[in-house]
DNA sequence: AGTTGTGAAACGTTTCACAGCT
DNA sequence: AGCTGTGAAACGTTTCACAACT
């Protein structure tokens, strides 16, 4: 197949979301104009985000809000459900562990982990939090596909070699670090540092 | 001034974490090419981001590292310490408002706001939470510019009314719904089930 | 010799505009 | 008549390559 943009992919996720939304309201079918009011895009754009799949609407009348869910629902990956583990059981960990989303979505946690022994036993939204060193015994037993990693900036780029030599090929990086991975892993990471200087940037370049 | 990607400012972020770095570690200078291998990116494009500001280096040479730090600092908007309010007390919101990075990069947290009169009173890292009612008197009188939300999705969207109404023009949204902002307010997304389905797309289409 | 700063080229993404189908 | 699907055009971003400077 041919390349897909991040932010095409990012965007089917958004439509994703209205679809749903859409779909609960008794919606039947819906216009490639009325999902990119939703999403803050153009019509024109959410055609073409299509197009790179296939052909999903019907001309003259739109989309098939159902069908075009399932097929969405296809193309991202999330006809089956998705393992996940935490790394780390500190304060945004716990809340992501706690976080009813990830269920919701589709992704099920199988494993928190962390250093600490005061937090190894603990049960977080019914997952148990387990020590460390049996993070590569689990990713072994449990095959996770994705770890979200939450600890400390300097601990980020060790855990990070450990899941993937584990065999973990897609990784959601919380910790404020810069992190190199192997071809064929793939590492998103959300920074809040660089997410609020983005906002102290247009803050000081208004109008 | 010309139109500065988003993208550009992302990079220029993260040169600055990595120009810390190298300041701790004792480097006077550093070349475009090294700040580049830490970033992830090629020599040319530092070169670039930065050239939309001005020319900082030397040829021959490279960048005196603590110039550049100042220099970027400066460009980011990060001379003068922003105050913040983090608007939802839940998991989200009291981890947030917990974590130190925020005053370590310049961002104070002067009030945490949630509906709950159960953790009204609570304090956290030192800010007590608020009533939420509490919310427009405090942006008039503690006069914050950026608001970060970590309300439940349904609320985001009035909440953001409300701040914007209220005079701020930078929301990080943490709450999983696509908002909608007035020209001249940006406001960024943190969405946990977008970034796992771009995760699910990617294994899935995995070579 | 080494590295920056920057126009020009290459590449990627979004928008346009319309043929084609219902 | 109305809306999709899609090549082509416009636009934006990254990479190249080299003159300019230390």
């Amino acid at each position: 197949m041919k390349h897909i943009a991040d932010s095409t992919v990012r965007r089917l996720s958004l439509y994703l979301r209205f679809l749903e939304e859409f779909e609960r309201h008794g919606h039947a079918t819906i216009s490639s104009g009325e999902l990119a009011r939703s999403g803050g895009t153009t019509s024109a754009q959410v055609r073409k985000d299509l197009s790179f799949f296939g052909s999903f609407g019907k001309r003259g009348l739109g989309y098939g809000v159902s069908d075009l869910i399932a097929s969405l629902r296809h193309i991202l990956g999330l006809e089956a459900r998705w393992p996940v583990v935490i790394v780390g059981a500190g304060k945004i960990g716990a809340a992501l562990a706690q976080y009813r989303g990830f269920g919701t979505h589709g992704f099920d946690v199988v494993g928190v982990y962390d250093t600490d022994p005061a937090r190894v036993g603990e049960a977080l939204n019914g997952v148990p939090v387990r020590p460390d060193a049996q993070l590569e015994a689990d990713i072994a037993a449990l095959r996770p596909r994705i770890a979200v990693l939450c600890v400390p900036g300097e601990a980020a780029q060790p855990v990070l070699d450990r899941v993937v030599a584990a065999g973990i090929r897609a990784v959601l990086n919380f910790a404020p670090a810069a992190l190199t991975a192997p071809e064929g892993v793939t590492v998103r990471t959300v920074n809040m540092a660089t997410e609020l200087e983005v906002l102290a940037f247009a803050l000081t370049n208004a109008p």
